[in-house]
DNA sequence: TCATCCTAGTTCTATAATAAGACCAGATCG
DNA sequence: CGATCTGGTCTTATTATAGAACTAGGATGA
């Protein structure tokens, strides 16, 4: 590929965002560490990754700050694999990336997984875009305004 | 790569949406056309990709859905590139992107440019994850049920 | 304690994807 | 009608990935 382009030094926080996370397996890393998975072996075989591309994108993440290791919950000496507080901020990714999926990839009928609330295990609302003093906005009614601030 | 992995059959929402737009240029190619950019020339210069890969994209997009051709809207014989309504859906992925690229990508006093309600030029809100009766949630009071309806 | 299994990787090789640029046909412009 | 623009395709060098084999150190159990 001579080198991948790098992102990193746009304006443009999507570019940003998606020189951390935008390739292939980062999201579902993530994902799978949200849902509970904190070790190596259990999200390797949750993806189904190849183990050296898992090994290369945690060592990214964690350098990004995505992520960090720390000496795992069940006693033993290995460690496992949780989310800063950055990492945590990519939450609603997901639900957005969820909520897309959901609405526009399956079939009527066909069985997917769930996003609820976990103490009413009841399904969690769609993200919707205010505006700064609270009305609903569409796409058509932003627009993206360069190099302010 | 012997073939990159398929996550179109999974049933995880999440997944299925990255089979579709979860590769290295495909969101900023949505990002661009939703910033008004709708030829292949302008796309291509404004993101540097190579016209091979983006023409390869554009095809996977149009045959997936997200986006089609029209009639160039000058009047020229060309064609141009539009969201579908299945694109416009995606959207809030930016947003949610966008959103946290701003809080954790820049230095403090870094530009980058910024997402306005067009009629007042006022930013936009962070977008916050609601249960179904309408109260905010945190990452942490949510969780995943596998295989619902 | 020692043999064995598990965990979390690293290393290796083939194949696929990408970047970069040459090339080209048809549309447009002067 | 000649020159240039548009929207690609094709080619090549290089990188990334999948998949499998290998390994070192920890855990397990007899």
């Amino acid at each position: 590929m001579v080198k991948r382009l790098s992102l990193g030094e746009e304006n443009c926080p999507v570019a940003r965002a998606l020189d951390v996370i935008g390739d292939w397996w980062s999201l579902l890393i993530i994902r799978d560490i949200f849902d509970g998975l904190h070790r190596f072996g259990e999200i390797q075989e949750n993806l189904g990754v190849a183990k050296g591309v898992l090994a290369a994108r945690l060592r990214n993440l964690s350098e990004r700050g995505v992520l960090e290791t720390a000496p795992a919950s069940d006693g033993t000496a290995y460690s496992e694999y949780v989310l800063t507080k950055k990492g945590r901020g990519l939450f609603l990714v997901i639900v957005a990336l969820r909520q897309w999926g959901e609405a526009y990839l399956y079939e009527r009928g066909e069985k997917h997984s769930l996003l609820v609330e976990t103490a009413t295990n009841r399904k969690v609302a769609a993200l919707q875009l205010m505006s700064s003093d609270g009305r609903e906005l569409t796409c058509d009614k932003t627009s993206v305004q360069k190099l302010a601030k």
